[in-house]
DNA sequence: AATATACGTAACCGAATGGTTACATGTCAA
DNA sequence: TTGACATGTAACCATTCGGTTACGTATATT
């Protein structure tokens, strides 16, 4: 699968976007991931392997624990897919104004 | 589906995206737009209903023909999901401000 | 050494996805 | 009004997806 494709199928699920959102703030185990879900551990396990796919998120082993994290850098991909449309951007410039001069 | 949901999920087919790329040019009809593809038209048809279905495209009745046309507003959903992270638009902000600066 | 923990993997299942062909319908053109 | 054209819809098919349960394996703990 190209990466595009990777990527954007990655966040089409609920599930993985909300593991995204948890991983962005702070790396945790497979066990502490699905705590926060009714799905079983399993399940997280595929949604996980599916994001490392992306490398929308990455591992490392520790002792028995695997503890995964976010890669941003990744979001790339669809930030630069959604430059194809200029026109966008243009409506954006206001708030990205504000937005920086708030920083 | 709910809204984000059903734009990520839009976006994920490779096929999909390049309709929205093309309707970002220009409207076109249904047959104009199953030219660019090897797949049949009914195919087309349907990537053109779950577009529709997540809004990111809007269809007009003229004649016999349907012309299909982007809505770009759409991609609000993409842009502000991909805001949960801020550390993203920190690393951002330099290119934005270039974006900008040439406009 | 025996047991508990943290995971992965396999096999399975129903539903959704992306494609096809065949046909129906509404509109334009001769 | 007959025929061509633009498109939708239905039925079908193989594959993928998101979930499950059962089991295997490596690492800690006692």
């Amino acid at each position: 699968m190209n990466n595009t494709n990777s990527v954007f199928s990655a966040l089409a699920d609920e599930n993985r976007r909300k593991i995204i959102v948890m991983l962005s703030r702070e790396r945790m185990n497979v066990n502490a991931i699905a705590d926060n879900f009714t799905i079983s551990r399993p399940a997280i396990s595929k949604h996980l392997r599916i994001l490392e796919n992306s490398k929308l998120v990455k591992q490392v082993k520790k002792g028995r624990e695997r503890f995964f994290s976010f890669n941003p850098g990744r979001l790339d991909v669809v930030f630069n897919w959604l430059k194809f449309y200029d026109k966008f951007w243009d409506k954006k410039l206001n708030s990205l104004k504000k937005f920086i001069e708030e920083k």
